[in-house]
DNA sequence: ACAGAATTCCCACAGAATTGTAATGTTAAT
DNA sequence: ATTAACATTACAATTCTGTGGGAATTCTGT
């Protein structure tokens, strides 16, 4: 799960990082709202973290943006203080989640997690499909009732081609999703055939069928 | 056990803080109505400690809509004066028991212990999993009737990972919750591998089986 | 207040698990 | 047939965890 944290305080900015890839969730920083703007358009998230008090305009705008181009990122704001006007505001505009300074990190972290489920999963802790459950709380993976143990990076691309059910992914979203912007993996997402492969055969063996399908100089859809 | 304290006077609820997390409890705050109806929806709580005197409106509508969704919450009304009145509406609405300022730290503690023995184990102090009891009252701990002595850390560490049983806990939330409030020491959350494995041996010792399992670049998971 | 005891935390290293890469074989498209 | 994309395999690099020792801190009884 991919989050983009739009904050000017680097201290804190640091620790959210910190905490937040420990929770295994792949972080990326806008410092400003140009930035925040920018990787907007370029990038996917799961969830976006919005200071709306940023140095170089009101955060609200980028708020704006985003459901006025019907992205389906999940919104929590933050601010510095407790503004009613701010959060209502923000709310209506379509935010998702609210959160004001200071913070405690696990919080964050919970409501990450449950803004997430909502958007992906309608707020479900478990996921189902056919044979496969999945438990997004215990981030444990079954099949046919027997445990499968995956890796970190087997389980996040197995989420990730879930949630995108009947739709083609290709290698480059996968790769962003499972790894930051921080490397150049422009010709460099070799990578994702291992853990597809692995993935792949850990199923397998526990008697799922093969639901992950190749396409061909696309990518990879998860079908039903 | 986690806690949620509504109430407005930072000064009070720094101290209240303080001390439940020595008793460790987990404590979560909420300064105003608003806060408190989120932090109720989005998370669970053992015992909610309100304030019906709240800046942002009546408390006493945080009960009623707790009562309504028929959250299994125990609550102890908190008010700044014996309002006779107040308490007897409380109650009336659901509250479970009743406090007025000022109190003493020990005998909030004692009613929180209280309503969540009555709530949680039916009348019983003893919390059970398998062949591990817990007194929590004595905060004592004993695997199939033996007494095992345990540090505080220790046994803190135990009923936060049974407190989130089959959930991962990140090290991180487990560092923030064992080490009370201070210092930003997110860099060196080693310390717990000691705890961790001083539990494990203790519980092992004792003939215990081995319900917290490890995961990889995660955290930990107590499983059933 | 003090010494001694217990606990908590830090460190360094060893071992384990995961991850990405590189080399090689296989399949699909034109 | 040729090229590009994908699969498979094995492994090196990296990251994470467990362990024991011991310094620093906190607790305890006197």
């Amino acid at each position: 799960m991919k989050i983009l944290i739009i904050e000017d305080e680097k201290e804190l900015v640091k620790s959210m990082v910190q905490f937040l890839r420990q929770e295994s969730y792949v972080c990326e920083i806008a410092y400003t709202e140009r930035e925040a703007s920018e990787k907007i358009l370029l990038f996917e998230y799961d969830c976006i973290l919005l200071d709306i008090s940023l140095p170089d305009g009101n955060g609200l705008r980028i708020l704006e943006k985003l459901k006025a181009n019907n992205k389906a990122e999940g919104v929590i704001i933050i601010t510095a203080k407790d503004s009613i006007e701010d959060k209502i505001h923000g709310l209506n505009l379509g935010a998702d989640d609210y959160l004001s300074k200071p913070f405690h990190l696990p919080e964050l972290a919970a409501r990450i997690s449950a803004v997430i489920r909502r958007k992906h999963f309608a707020g479900n802790n478990k996921l189902m499909f056919k044979e496969i459950e999945i438990d997004l709380l215990g981030k444990t993976v079954s099949v046919l009732g027997k445990a499968v143990d995956l890796t970190r990076k087997e389980y996040d691309l197995l989420i990730f081609l879930l949630a995108n059910k009947n739709r083609v992914v290709s290698k480059n979203s996968i790769a962003e999703h499972l790894s930051g912007d921080d490397a150049e993996l422009f010709d460099k997402f070799d990578f994702i055939y291992s853990h597809m492969k692995n993935l792949k055969k850990k199923l397998a063996e526990m008697g799922s069928e093969d639901y992950i399908k190749s396409i061909y100089g696309l990518g990879y859809k998860f079908t039903s």
